[in-house]
RNA sequence: UGGGUUGACUGGGCAGUCGCUGUUUGUUGAUUUUUAUCAUCGAUUUUUCCUGUAAAGGUAAAGCUGGUCAUAGAGAGACGCAAAUGGAGGAAAGUCCGGACUUUAUAGAGCAGAGUGCCAGGUAACGCCUGGGAGGCGAAAGCCUACGGAAAGUGCCGCAGAAAAUAAACCGCCUGCCGGAACGAUUUAUCGUCUGGUCGGUAAGGGUGAAAAGGUGUCGGUAAGAGCGCACCGCGCUAAUGGUAACAUUAGUGGCAGGGUAAACCCCACUCAAAGCAAGGCCAAAUAGGGUUCCUGUAAACUUCCUCUGGAAGUUUCAAGGCGUGGCUCGCGUUGGAACCGGGUAGGCCGCAUGAGCAUCAGGGUGAUCUGAUGCCAAGAUGAAUGACUGUCCUGGACAGAAUCCGGCUUAUAGGUUGACCCACCUU
């Protein structure tokens, strides 16, 4: 059983293009240099991520990969202590910028600002 | 040993924990297909009996067919679970070339357009590669080169310069002619030198320019000069020899065509149909719309018939009606009903991982590469996997991420391994 809430299955991310614009309708926002977090309530038990990497902010591949593996991987671990929320993250235009380091803690502030609004 | 040139390979390792994704096997078995048996229900056919003038209705049996349930057998099998095993690159990049594949087009030929451009070979093909030639750079190994045509035509070439081309003559140089008068000689009016003008000759020298109609010469020649002649070099043409050829060498011959620019138009030779995996193929819900068939109803119109103030049949048009608005009436809104067919959207599946494949060995070839034998199967995602954390080791990890697939080119790249060659120095 606790090995099951670390794990990042399908029905764990949306998938469609309605999964994305139902979040983009109706959203609260968490800000931060790097990125930009939506939310919204789901009908599931269990919350579901969404990423969006702009190539307009990431140009290479290798960049875009690099942090979509970082959130993916924080959200798998932390996916117990949040609640049954659709999420979605965007990059913002200044995280090109950023060295690896203030990218990981932008992204542990992220998840921690957002903890917070949800409770 | 140091410096240099040029190929080939590699692109952090190990252990543990957690995760993503493909394949295979096993397992559970939602669901589903099919067969058999039993039960039950319906349609239809035949027959029995009953009602009825008839049409028809009811009843029972048999045959056939379909649905449902149960049992048994066989098969498929989602989401899962478990195990095993695979999971980015040398450039995956740029999208600059060439192919495969797909759809469309296509008798053949031509024009236009685009591309290529020393020769030969390799290849599925190429603008790639290999070998060779020519030119250039370097002391050498070696490196670089869009390397056909300017003697088909057109365009462009500032400034300078006399002139930028059937040549011309600014300063010069030189013969002749007409003068001058300084000097020298003497034959006393002639010669030489100098000097002014002029008819000509000249292209050696100066000057301009990127370029001035080959270059060099203690050569000959001349008034001075000049390919005017000669020798050598260069160039053109011809021949021979070597080479498949590009080309090279040698000999003869011509005193010698000819400014540059063709990544300017152009000419010549050769090549090329177009669009791309969002290609293209298949399955296909809901809603809306299309077509075909059947059915219900009643009204109107028309036609025909009969026992003619009425009735029956047919055709066409239509919706009385139905449904919704809690029930009823009015009103309002909406609409014939059913079955089937085809197109097609969302979505899904295929295309899609066995290939101009890789490794080893043998053989042919200078080589690119080809042939044969044996062995191997090596990412396949689709809101898009190939990762995270911890420990440890070292030389402290660069550039950078598959998206239909191959062959190249170009660009980026920390460090490491290794072959060959050149030069210098030292030792023997």
């Amino acid at each position: 059983m606790i090995h099951k809430s670390c794990q990042f299955q399908r029905e764990l991310r949306l998938l469609t293009a309605k999964d994305f614009s139902r979040v983009f309708d109706k959203a609260f926002k968490v800000h931060n240099k790097a990125f930009t977090l939506l939310a919204r309530k789901n009908d599931y038990n269990h919350p579901r991520l969404g990423l969006v990497i702009a190539k307009k902010n990431l140009r290479f591949a290798f960049q875009r990969n690099y942090v979509k593996r970082l959130l993916r991987e924080e959200f798998r671990l932390k996916q117990s202590e949040l609640n049954a929320y659709d999420i979605v993250i965007l990059t913002r235009r200044d995280i090109a910028q950023l060295s690896k380091k203030d990218i990981i803690s932008f992204r542990n502030n992220l998840f921690e600002r957002f903890k917070k609004r949800c409770n």
